[in-house]
Order: C-alpha cells, then sequence, then structure tokens
DNA sequence: TCATGTCATAACGGCATCGTGATACTACAG
DNA sequence: CTGTAGTATCACGATGCCGTTATGACATGA
C-alpha cells in the first residue's frame, strides 16, 4: 500500500538508479560515486541518503571518507525484473504497432 | 536507466497499486474498479489510463463499458519481490534500533 | 592551528504529478 | 430523438520532489 508504494519510488528517479548501479560492484566512498556517476556531490549525499532510510545501502565512515554498500544484493534481482517485465511490454506494444500497420 | 525508473514510477503510487490490485483477480471494468477501490471514476480512469501506457493493462472495450485487464500477470512476482525485500529492510532496521538499546 | 579534502545540509526555484470538479463523449434503452 | 449510465478528458490548485548553489561540519596532514 502506502509503505510499498513508497519503497518503489526509491526506484523510480533515474539518478538514484545509477548510484545504485555505481555500487553494484561492492562499497563506494561518496567521492567514488560522484565520479563514476557524474552527478554533482551534493545530489549524490541527498540520493544516498534516501537509499539508506529505505534500508536499501548502508553506511560506514572510515576516517574522513564514508563508504556506502549495498545491504541485499536482491535488490538488483528486483531491477533485472522490472528490466525484464518493461522489455516484455515494449515488445507487445511494438508487435500491436506492427499489426495496425 | 531513464525508462526503467519510468516503470517503478508506475508502481511507486498507493492508489496505482490499488487500482492494480482490484484487476489481480481478473478484468473488470472502470464502474467495478471504483466500486472497489472507493477511488473517484475520474482518477480510475486516469491512473488506467497511466498503466495502459505502461504496457501493464489492456483496454477491452464491450458495449457501452470497457474492461481492463493486467497484460502480464508476472508485475504481482514484482510486486511481491518488492513487497519481501521492503519487509526484510525493515526487519533489519529494527534489528539495528534494537541493538541500539 | 590552519589548510584541505570529504561529506552533509539548508535554502531556493522549477517542474511534475496528484486528486478534484466540471464537462464532453459514447452506447444503449425507452 | 432524448435521457441516462459509463468512461475520458480538461483545467485547476496543491503538494512533493528534483537539482543547484552555498555553506556547515568533520577528519586529517602540514
Amino acid at each position: 500500500m502506502e509503505a510499498l508504494a513508497d519503497y518503489f519510488k526509491v526506484f523510480s528517479e533515474p539518478n538514484r538508479l545509477a548510484v545504485l548501479e555505481a555500487l553494484r560492484d561492492g562499497p563506494l566512498n561518496v567521492t567514488a560515486v560522484v565520479d563514476k556517476t557524474g552527478l554533482s556531490q551534493a545530489l549524490v549525499s541527498k540520493h544516498l541518503k534516501l537509499l539508506m532510510i529505505a534500508g536499501v545501502v548502508h553506511r560506514r565512515p572510515e576516517g574522513s571518507l564514508v563508504f556506502y554498500e549495498v545491504v541485499d544484493r536482491s535488490v538488483f534481482r528486483l531491477i533485472a525484473q522490472a528490466e525484464k517485465l518493461l522489455m516484455a511490454s515494449r515488445r507487445l506494444q511494438f508487435e500491436a504497432l506492427a499489426a495496425s500497420l
């Protein structure tokens, strides 16, 4: 319901997905995510905070750096599943278009 | 990326999820969805249109009624997967809270 | 202590989307 | 043809979120 919709909302912004993608191969500190995504530092911090509140990533300060890490890698399975559905519906829409020509 | 985020956005509104849930047990016409969800007719029409553009539901006029139907029932698997992740992260956050007491 | 690099936050403007109320459109019954 | 039920759309106000700029807070090294 409400909470579930909020959870989906976490993945409903391109830049947030990009931040998440940057963390796919392991923990990174904020600056590394900034470099990897090309987003502004302030924006990356905001998105990381949101991802943390949602429980998707975990925060670990180390000296003057702060590392973020994906808590449960099965979020990537969720993303993959959504990608699959998206492509399937794209294909169906294309077929519908083709059938109407 | 962009398109994937938009796809997630489809599921990021409580009322849209409610409309989808109303269609879980089979096709319904608009009024039936309105009755089942308690939402206004205009709102239900809007959400159904969005769901159709996203390729999640299919529209089938029948006389003066218009039936909507979930195209690929595996969207419910996506939703279930998200629910699972949501509950897991809730549990972890609770454990972190408990550990800090 | 001071300078620097790293990260977080506040304030702001801009834009998208939500929900409502009113209205148009369509099919069908009378 | 007229009325009515079902559905779609428009215009609107309100709210929320995004991204930026600027600044604050913190740890480290000189």
